[in-house]
DNA sequence: CCGCTGTTTCGATAAGCTATAGAAAGTCTC
DNA sequence: GAGACTTTCTATAGCTTATCGAAACAGCGG
């Protein structure tokens, strides 16, 4: 099934609307993403996906035997906002500009995927065997985020707080204003990704500085951080 | 259609299992009401809800002609959050602690609903017309978080942030955290609604005081208010 | 040149879903 | 007891995801 070496394009049976590009499974891949982002992960479908790539419905089944496979191999290819959050963990700036950077990342990552995060976790809570990778990334960030929570506690940054319960508040932070910036509610204000990304992680930051006058210079030096550790250059 | 006078339990074509209790309207959305909260609304079909009332499948179509109609009837059952917003808006206690108040009498709305907000957001979406009212109530109680906010800032009790925004955060960690509570992540810590509740209101309000040592004080001003304005009492 | 094997696509179809249409089986009113 | 009204039923259309086996090509050995 599928062993797709990467010929040029001729091999099996012809399709009926002139052949393909490249690999049908990166086409298939291209073509999904592209309607999720249009229309959600739910609301398309097989025969949708199918028609944009140019192929009839059963045969996006030779590639991916189920449609959440799709998602699957198109989440592989999108990962980055962990290894900034592992890249600053052990690090030894300061832990509020540090953990300022992580939530920022997180945000932007959150904004600039294919797929609402809720969505996406509502197909890995269904199907747990194939979205193992999901959840651990998931709790390792939440865990890194929590680590430096705690550091900046030690060191007299922050509030004395539960590390653990203001680690969560803080990616459920993230995680519901993505919402806002890719759904924006009628009658509310939209925003850029850069906004929310913003407002979540000054928000996060200012509920827990011991000195909240210090917000803007840990966002300063946060940038700096970022501007370094990037997953870009990794 | 469904004129459904309060009959006790005779007229119509008799049922295959043996006639009903209450009004089948009210029978439905009880069954539908628990399956809901067991496996979700998408998951749950017409089959499995009409199975629970002890009618066919098309014969749930007689009382509600779309599936998100149930739902609709659902969420008219279950107001209650706003109206302690719309009474503690106006009110003149300090405005720290009626934000807190609402914002945690929110949390515990989210929790207590039968569907995830999310769930409810995505019907909704896909059916302005019907749920004019979800979008509304959203649109107010952000439009009276707003308005603590600002009198919050102008009594000098809160930091000078943007009310709009700030409310934006506070009602996305709300939404959020009550994930959280409602589908735990694996390897995660569960919590209870009022764990999620006092945590998302704590963040928010440690957030925008502008003395953050006020915090406990503020907590128990609010709960006092809660206890006057509860909508149980209205 | 011809059949064999492997690869990819196709058409047909099963099973499950929401929703509709019209017949059927009662009660109620006169 | 006839006709109207209410409620439930059976049957079915049209959509979805997913499976199955046949069909159409390339490349290879004889």
């Amino acid at each position: 099934m599928g062993s797709a070496k990467t010929v040029g394009a001729t091999a099996g049976r012809p399709r009926l609307s002139g052949s393909a590009g490249g690999s049908p499974r990166q086409e298939i891949i291209r073509e999904a993403t592209a309607l999720f982002i249009a229309k959600g992960y739910a609301e398309t479908t097989m025969s949708e996906i199918a028609r944009s790539a140019g192929l009839r419905q059963s045969s996006v089944y030779y590639w991916f035997a189920r449609k959440e496979h799709i998602l699957q191999a198109l989440l592989e290819e999108n990962r980055g906002s962990l290894q900034v959050a592992r890249a600053l963990e052990p690090a030894s700036e300061p832990a509020a500009a540090r953990l300022y950077a992580v939530l920022h990342a997180d945000a932007v990552q959150l904004c600039a995927s294919p797929l609402d995060f809720y969505e996406f976790e509502r197909v890995a809570r269904s199907q747990p065997q194939n979205f193992g990778a999901f959840f651990e990334d998931y709790s390792e960030l939440h865990r890194l985020a929590s680590s430096i929570i705690q550091q900046g506690i030690d060191s007299g940054e922050l509030r004395a707080v539960d590390p653990e319960a203001a680690a969560t508040a803080a990616l459920s932070l993230n995680e519901g204003l993505q919402r806002h910036y890719r759904q924006p509610l009628p009658g509310l204000r939209t925003y850029t990704a850069d906004d929310v990304s913003t407002l979540s992680a000054d928000t996060t930051l200012a509920s827990l500085l011991r000195v909240p006058g210090k917000l803007p210079g840990v966002r300063t030096q946060a940038a700096a951080l970022a501007a370094v550790n990037s997953p870009a250059e990794s």
